[in-house]
DNA sequence: AGCATTTACTTAGTGTTACTAAGCAAATCG
DNA sequence: CGATTTGCTTAGTAACACTAAGTAAATGCT
């Protein structure tokens, strides 16, 4: 079993790594970066949110979350007001033309994968949709 | 199917991601990054190879390689010589110092998802086991 | 009310890594 | 022999992660 553990880690940190650096090898020219793709998807599901929580959702640290917000507020993608409760707070939230943005690059890359996930058989697609909650788990272990 | 498929699609994505940055995140102070590491691992695995083969093995080019073997020979953890027949090849080999970081990290890192994939039922290890070949499988394409 | 402490955020420095462009050296080809 | 190709290096750039240091606002205690 340590020895079938092994094996199956090995493998599934080799195929995790090189998958994650395939799904960003396929970024367009022009859409921005995964980490602050997500930040625009986040802020479309939840509508606004502070600092501290799009920090907390990505797992990040806020220094590099501020960073990133920052990059995304100068391309007019987002925007960033002071809570009028609090006035530590601040609240960041997608423009039309993030939104926009962040859709475009969605679906792209949705296209790109399933058009992978196509050519798998019924089975290899089945053993896919069961591990993929699990390697969530793994993830936020 | 379409459907299916983009739910699988979203939910893989959003997984791979997440466990990569979770398997970044696990490196100790003083271990090399990953990308690193990948270069001690494939020199240990297959000896002295070139820049071309490196970058080729790692999927990135020649100056982003160029960049981290330099920072790897800097660490003592491989060395550069120029081959004799073809004198515009350069050839990596690793250090004793660099395999026994290597296989430090490695056994690290290994116990670390192994402590993770532990806590899963066979059931669940199973369906991970059969589902990493096929995520190579989708990196790779 | 005033001060100490906590909370929320910003910024600069640093390291890593990926890409590109430009350039040098060596080998090959016609 | 010169043109072309191959193998590599380096600098510039962008992104992003962490840390440390600092500011502002809110809270809690006396």
């Amino acid at each position: 079993m340590a020895e079938h553990t092994d094996d199956v880690g090995a493998e599934l940190r080799r195929a995790v790594t090189r998958l994650a650096s395939r799904f960003r090898s396929e970024r367009l020219e022009g859409e921005v970066p995964d980490a602050a793709l997500q930040v625009l998807v986040v802020l479309e599901k939840r509508g606004g949110m502070s600092l501290t929580e799009l920090a907390a959702s990505a797992h990040v640290t806020l220094g590099s979350m501020s960073q990133t917000v920052r990059r995304l507020e100068a391309l007019g993608h987002l925007t960033k007001s002071r809570d009028d409760v609090d006035r530590r707070r601040v609240v960041f939230q997608l423009t039309a033309q993030g939104s926009s943005a962040a859709d475009a690059s969605l679906r792209h890359r949705r296209d790109w994968l399933n058009a992978r996930l196509a050519e798998l058989t019924e089975d290899e697609l089945a053993d896919i949709a069961r591990a993929a909650p699990l390697l969530l788990r793994l993830g936020d272990s």
